[in-house]
DNA sequence: CGGCGACTGAAGGGAATGGTTAAGAGGCGT
DNA sequence: ACGCCTCTTAACCATTCCCTTCAGTCGCCG
């Protein structure tokens, strides 16, 4: 599988000829046909076939299809971020969890950029498992990601070519649903308070974001050791369009507390009280060590623990100006 | 630039030594080192350089590690799903505008994969320019996007090589505000409303997703046409945080109708009169015509209109069951 | 049925890729 | 200064890639 003959299938999936693609790709039809013929053979697959008034792919044809304009496309902006990268802009990647690339990552990331204003930043979502992989394998500078904050414990020191984890900020999770969620029984109230026994959770109705189960995460590690995800789960697209759904008292949700500190004054939210809760994190942000760490790694890495920083984390959410906004990317694992 | 050499040069980022790498690789050192130089001359850059303790990537080579990294999962990956296409299960990628991707997609596709419970679906999220692309590069087998409703328009009949639109349902944008927003001067309320002089749009505060500025759609368009986005507008991560921002007070939005009206009907958004809305477009959706359209999208094509495609567009977002969820892909473009 | 357009296959050749072994270059520690 | 380790370069070879021209095959259409 080569790129050249990734390009010719893109080509002729696009124009629906081989003529077509080669007078585009200004080689004869042959080489087409036979770069072709080279995919076939290797991916045991017809990936399209003839029919009347032109050609028709197979499944697996629209699969390639698909897959080869993505690598195509990857490698040629790839090429021409490595020639233009030298000189000026410095560029940061920071991967993250669901929830974290939601919620944590734009505020401190605006701050940061703020001060640092030559920075460019990307910010990719990835299950909780693949941060490590990501650092190691170099497709992120730096990680951040909540863990379960251990009383007492004392994070080992990092030896000399694995992470090391700088934690920045304390959190508190807590189940919050609507005052006037139907779900959680009269007799669960206790002083004005919804109280919901342990043991009721893998029963009530949960609305999470992406990510939200992650076991790799404290919040997910906590609903998923209750039964939570075989039962009813519902994903909305983000974190914030879950807890409106539980302002809405559509069900209950697990919330870091003082994000919603505003629904919780205002009365749209409120805590329940369930045994283990709040459930004490430590957001942290993990890098290389020592030189094997870019210099805007090394920026972030001091710039979470100022009080710049953590002030950004704690006020409400702003959103970022629209010339500093850079979409989060998904990142699938393939390993 | 070949997928071998990229593979080498992963190896070297990810083990930070040549000889590492070749031993990972099954091959001897000069083979990786080869590869490297090959890729050093035709982009022109060191990519790493040795260093006490072992080597470090330039600026560059970061780039590369990370672009290299992905471009050879990814070509792995799409050889292991067209290898197992054929067969089974039919695949449906799904392309929208970043706000229909998060508010219309979802209860569509959960509506649809119940009825067709063996149809595997991606959503990617793209800058409304490039959902014709996508289509034509079969990089997506439907587009869904909202456009301007122009009263009395007729569509052109599609030509045989070109897209084939079906609009699907009639939605209403309006400006949405939290009662209390500071920033709506007394002047402006009318009978308990607010109202809102079309001058003053580009000085208000907007709270807006990720291409809630995109020209493209029936929202960016009527924000930008009116000078917003020069202005200061705040990018949130997703529609539903700007939406929630809104309810705090913080600013203006703009929303589907019927979308918010929870929250109009409970007072914690009003909408705000201003001329020239509500917004009025249309959702459709658009394939490619004829047979250059797999059965998945047919499938979509006719369900769009039924009963239950619209209800399920009408009521509440829910959210979908954990196992059917799948996360929205975000694409660039490189063209 | 014959013609015609379009895809496929068969040589063939030049260039690259991908690999080897052997030797040189350069940093690091003792 | 010396040896040691690692990366790089050089020379070289088999294989594959990529493109060409030429010939063949398939299906549509008059």
């Amino acid at each position: 599988m080569t790129l050249t003959q990734l390009r010719a299938f893109v080509a002729v999936a696009r124009l629906g000829s081989v003529k077509a693609a080669a007078i585009s790709l200004g080689v004869s039809e042959p080489a087409v046909s036979g770069a072709v013929a080279v995919l076939r053979r290797e991916l045991g697959d017809r990936l399209f076939v003839r029919v009347a008034g032109g050609i028709t792919l197979t499944p697996g044809g629209r699969r390639l299809a698909a897959g080869a304009a993505e690598i195509v496309g990857l490698a040629e902006e790839t090429r021409r971020q490595v020639r233009q990268a030298g000189a000026d802009s410095s560029h940061l990647r920071v991967a993250a969890t669901e929830t974290t690339a939601e919620q944590i990552v734009p505020p401190l990331l605006e701050a940061f950029v703020r001060r640092h204003p030559d920075v460019e930043t990307t910010t990719l979502a990835v299950p909780s498992t693949a941060l490590g992989e990501l650092l190691l394998d170099r497709r992120a500078d730096v990680a951040i990601s909540p863990v379960a904050a251990e009383p007492g414990a004392v994070a080992a020191a990092p030896g000399p070519d694995t992470l090391e984890h700088i934690p920045f900020l304390r959190i508190q999770l807590v189940v919050v649903a609507s005052p006037h969620h139907t779900g959680a029984r009269p007799d669960h109230v206790d002083g004005g308070r919804l109280h919901l026994p342990i043991g009721r959770l893998s029963r009530e109705h949960w609305l999470l974001g992406p990510g939200g189960l992650d076991p790799g995460t404290p919040g997910g590690s906590f609903l998923t050791r209750h039964g939570v995800g075989d039962a009813d789960a519902s994903i909305f697209p983000s974190t914030s369009a879950a807890l409106g759904a539980a302002v809405a008292g559509d069900g209950l949700s697990l919330a870091v507390l003082h994000l919603v500190r505003d629904e919780l004054r205002h009365g749209t939210l409120t805590v329940v009280a369930v045994p283990g809760t709040p459930v004490n994190g430590v957001l942290r942000v993990s890098a290389l060590c020592g030189d094997r760490r870019s210099p805007a790694a090394s920026a972030l890495c001091r710039f979470v623990t100022t009080p710049t920083a953590v002030r950004s984390l704690l006020t409400r959410a702003t959103g970022v100006p629209v010339d500093h906004y850079r979409p989060t990317v998904r990142v699938s694992l393939w390993s």
